[in-house]
RNA sequence: GCCGAAGUGGCGGAAUUGGUAGACGCGCUGGACUCAAAAUCCAGUGAACCUAAAAUUCGUGAGGGUUCGAGUCCCUCCUUCGGCACCA
């Protein structure tokens, strides 16, 4: 028997192409179930087997779904706007377009091969104009509205012009960046630029100065991961934050029901407490100290107003406005050398540096608000700019950066809290009496709390406030490949587009160099930026999380062109109800979409609240690294000498820096230990471009094996680990393939990737085949019914596997189809009936052999249509129970009786067991524990 | 530094409310088939002790604790992986 799994995988594509399997009824009275996968950006090196883990399980719960009578939406697409196109592009002058439609096709290929059931015609791709027009259109409803606190809500912006008009900006809860006041007649007397400037404080969609990372060498604007250790990642060039006018979009208007709104999710609490700390509420006080010797207040915000006593110096960011204002003569040249070393730091850099704090005095003296004393003011970069108003009150005593601080500059460090009663309290924990605090002495910290804020209130310099850290989305690249904004620009003034005027397509251009001053390439092409007469065009481009903010709206009509889509189908889709994808994404994207997500449903365009009602993360797939041992140029002279991993010891490793070897030449010892043969070493030297006259020598053991380093890391192109499942489709079938995804572990857990365990999943392929088929390939089912012993195994099997689908444990339902097998096969099961609900089973996991053995089975239709086996509880009673037997909770012994046995009966019968009274010997029973149906634990 | 997750045979992992630790699979060992190999099939496979069997003891990162009973609950510690925006 040689089952020809390409042969029945090609027919199967045929069959349900042909048939239209997979297409989404658009009109179904069934209950719908919307599973989404985190479609990929199609990248130049193609899926490695890593990628389709999630998509597996989500084609899984989707096929398993549909034949539960579900109305199953299954769709994929593309996130095909990127920078790794855009150097591409750079490099090698191919356009983006043109690259990405070529992934595309490819990364479609590699799908198709694997039996995903996406209903293809629902594709969306973010760089289609005809996709990004909608993003567009939604980035024109954010600009035209701001966030009303009052209804917590996004409100049109004329309703804030018809307030302003009224009232001026008192009595106003919006979110804004607008520092000041006016009045109804101040604004009106206002001119027409004034106004544009007053409202853009309160556009959800907003022009500001932000900083960028900025590299002179390059001309460009760079990513933070295109920089490693403060200089660009190419060419080691010096990077700099540089300011530069940008959109941004208003998210922390949204930060408070955005954390709220977290509790009603399924989401893993992991996942929520990421978020939550990307949110960073906290409750604290702003308040000002009063500069001494000048008329101006320095504002700080804290979550420890209680330790207000404890006040020893004021710490400003490098970046903040006052820093001129405050530097004396004196400190003019330490201050602006300080400013220079912090602009040059990379935010990777000022985290490595904790414990090594640095700074630098302005000169100047702060005034404390109660007990009139000067505070000397410092700068440092620890104390960023971002957060809270950039300056904060130092409490050496009471906070360990504050702490290393005061100690490096030798600034005092006064305690103001008795910890005396909790004994392994740090100095940040909020447990204690305050002490030397004037009134605030002998009151417990949530009650100095309040009355420090109440004190602050009635002199009028502070309130309490409440403070989050995340910040508004830079909404800006710099870049080419990526969405236009439709926005339009005269000497004075910014303008939208109408609706009417998109999409604004993307020109095609041919040099994709960053254009003058790190503008993107499309400020080159003047005949498009100057298109609308009298106005210049917007050059900047949408961000990646532009297009794949709102994506999973699209999949529900993705054809539409008057809606983004159309309420009907907004209506019946709602949201998604199980959205599976990778960790990286679990802050930034998740955010930014239930954000966009929110706004939608504040304007009633979206009928949801929340776009992803139960998220699970995919864990990664690894690769095995392996490296050899090469002698440096230091030690070896002219000669190339690689070395085996059992000569190197502690004093001769630093001669040898490890270089990677691909996986594909490296054999296995018995211990699964890495190593080469001498015929993989050939192999190993044309890898590494090795003519034949050059000098290189092995250091080997006495064997004819050269040991290799092996860890557990990413499968990647660089570590030459990469392992395409094509290849593992073409050898061993798609199902086979799948299943053994399935096998490796756990959805969520991470877990190395092995391509020799394949076979155990191969063999029981085809032991399932050889339960229906002889070595000719011909059928050899009965029409019996099956009997009691055959329909426990079988019932058994379909009990776990619904389970598991409930709970994502696919890894455990391949064991459960395994042990079922292997049981029929045992006692020789050849019916037809229980192999047609087994084939039903196993439908959602090996779509193609089981829709093989359906049509040849002769039945109608598709497999994938059929109704999906439910366990009846009346096969899988059994009338005895195999009680274990502790002794003193150690089990010794097994015993086989009658389920109908009383808990009385099973407690005399048992102490009279022969085997046990070697143990029991005569000795008293203090207790006896039966739990009945599970275990029997006697006490002596 | 902070936050999150996880440590179970040679390996991937199972044990769904505290109740028979190691299911299932890989690998390995032995056997069958074969001239031989591959493939396939059968058996064995946590460690120690023992010629073997049986028995016994140990055993879920380490150390304590709760319990009749702990991989599972509590405390302390160690290690690994993932995330991060030094968040006042």
């Amino acid at each position: 028997m040689a089952i020809q799994f390409n042969l029945i995988e090609q027919e199967c594509k045929d069959f349900w192409q042909k048939n239209e399997i997979y297409k989404v009824d658009p009109n179904s009275d069934k209950p719908k179930y919307y599973v989404l996968d985190m479609f990929p950006y199609p990248s130049g090196s193609g899926l490695h087997v890593g990628h389709p883990l999630g998509y597996i399980a989500s084609d899984i719960i989707a096929r398993s779904k549909r034949m539960k009578a579900y109305n199953v939406l299954h769709p994929m697409g593309f996130d095909a706007f990127g920078l790794p196109a855009e150097q591409y592009a750079i490099q090698t002058g191919v356009h983006p377009a043109h690259s990405t439609s070529h992934n595309i096709a490819r990364y479609k290929e590699q799908l198709a091969n694997i039996g995903f059931n996406y209903d293809w015609t629902r594709e969306v791709n973010t760089s289609d104009p005809s996709y990004y027009k909608w993003t567009q259109w939604i980035f024109l409803q954010l600009y035209q509205h701001y966030y009303d606190f009052s209804t917590n809500q996004a409100r049109p912006i004329q309703e804030l012009i018809q307030h302003f008009e009224k009232f001026g900006n008192s009595n106003l809860y919006a979110a804004n960046s607008f520092e000041g006041r006016f009045d109804a007649e101040q604004w009106k007397s206002m001119n027409i630029q004034e106004k544009d400037k007053t409202l853009m404080n309160f556009r959800l969609a907003y022009r500001k100065e932000s900083f960028v990372n900025w590299c002179e060498a390059l001309g460009t604007v760079l990513a933070n991961d295109e920089i490693t250790n403060g200089v660009s990642e190419r060419g080691g060039h010096p990077v700099v934050k540089k300011s530069m006018m940008q959109w941004s979009l208003r998210i922390s208007a949204y930060a408070e029901r955005l954390l709220n709104d977290l509790q009603n999710l399924d989401w893993s609490p992991a996942l929520k407490t990421m978020q939550q700390n990307w949110i960073g509420k906290s409750v604290g006080a702003q308040l000002f100290f009063k500069i001494a010797d000048q008329d101006s207040s320095l504002e700080i915000y804290t979550t420890r107003p209680d330790t207000i006593f404890g006040v020893s110096f004021m710490v400003i960011a490098p970046e903040h406005p006052f820093v001129d204002k405050l530097t004396k003569e004196s400190q003019l040249s330490e201050v602006e050398k300080f400013k220079l070393k912090a602009s040059q730091k990379s935010e990777i850099e000022r985290q490595a540096e904790i414990k090594n704090v640095d700074g630098v005095f302005t000169g100047s003296y702060a005034i404390h608000p109660f007990t009139g004393k000067e505070i000397p003011i410092w700068i440092s970069d620890y104390v960023l700019i971002e957060y809270g108003t950039g300056a904060i009150m130092a409490v050496p005593g009471h906070d360990q950066r504050d702490k290393n601080f005061a100690e490096k500059f030798n600034l005092p460090i006064k305690k103001i809290l008795d910890q005396s009663e909790f004994a392994s309290a740090g100095i940040e924990d909020r447990v204690g009496t305050l002490i030397d605090s004037e009134f605030l002495n002998g009151m417990d910290i949530s009650t100095a709390i309040q009355t420090v804020i109440k004190q602050l209130e009635l002199k009028s310099i502070g309130t309490e406030r409440i403070n989050y850290k995340m910040r508004d989305a830079n909404f800006s690249r710099q870049r080419y490949w990526g969405e236009p904004f439709p926005i339009v620009y005269d000497q004075q003034l910014c303008y939208a587009l109408d609706e009417k005027q998109l999409p604004v397509i993307l020109p095609k251009i041919s040099n994709f160099q960053p254009a003058s001053d790190g503008t993107s390439p499309l400020s080159r092409n003047e005949q498009w930026v100057n298109e609308i007469p009298n106005r210049k065009r917007e050059t900047d481009t949408m961000p990646g999380y532009a297009g794949s903010s709102w994506y999973f709206l699209r999949y529900m009509d993705p054809a539409n062109s008057d809606r983004f889509a159309s309420s009907q189908a907004l209506q019946y889709w709602q949201n998604v109800d199980l959205y599976i994808g990778g960790t990286e994404h679990a802050v930034g994207h998740l955010m930014y979409s239930r954000f966009w997500h929110k706004f939608l449903f504040d304007l009633k365009l979206v009928p949801t609240n929340e776009p992803f009602k139960k998220l699970v993360n995919q864990g990664m797939i690894q690769g095995e690294i392996n490296r050899i041992y090469m002698m440096t140029k230091e030690f070896s002279g002219e000669i190339l000498i690689y070395a085996d991993a059992r000569l190197i010891t502690s004093e001769n490793k630093h001669q040898y820096i490890p270089v990677e070897v691909p996986l594909s030449i490296v054999k296995k010892d018995a211990e699964g230990k890495s190593y080469l043969s001498l015929d993989s070493i050939t192999e190993f030297y044309r890898f590494r471009s090795h003519a034949e006259h050059e000098k290189i020598k092995l250091q080997q053991s006495s064997d004819d094996r050269i040991y290799l380093i092996s860890e557990i890391g990413k499968m990647s192109k660089r570590y030459h680990n990469v392992v395409n499942p094509d290849d593992v489709v073409a050898e061993y079938g798609a199902d086979c393939f799948r299943m053994y995804e399935m096998f490796l572990g756990p959805l969520e857990q991470s877990k190395p990737w092995d391509t020799k365990g394949i076979s155990g999943v191969s063999n029981f392929i085809r032991k399932f085949c050889s339960l229906a088929l002889n070595e000719h390939d011909e059928l050899i089912l009965t029409n019996e019914d099956g009997n009691k012993e055959e329909l426990k195994i079988l019932h058994s099997c379909i009990k776990k596997v619904n389970q598991d689908l409930d709970h994502l444990s696919f890894n455990t339902s391949v064991s459960a189809f395994m042990i079922c097998v292997n049981d029929l096969r045992r006692i020789d099961c050849k019916k037809k009936s229980i192999f047609l609900e087994l084939c039903k089973l196993m439908a959602p996991f090996a779509p193609f052999i089981t829709e093989f053995f359906w049509q040849k089975m002769g039945q109608k239709g598709s497999i994938h249509h059929a109704i999906y086996p439910q366990h009846s509880e009346s096969f899988l009673e059994s009338d005895s129970v195999n009680y274990p037997i502790s002794i003193n909770g150690k089990k010794r012994m097994e015993w086989q009786v009658s389920k109908s046995l009383t808990k009385e009966e099973l407690e005399t019968q048992v102490v009279l067991l022969d085997e046990l009274q070697k143990y029991i010997g005569g000795q008293t029973i203090h207790r006896m524990i039966i739990v009945p149906g599970r275990m029997i634990n006697i006490v002596i």
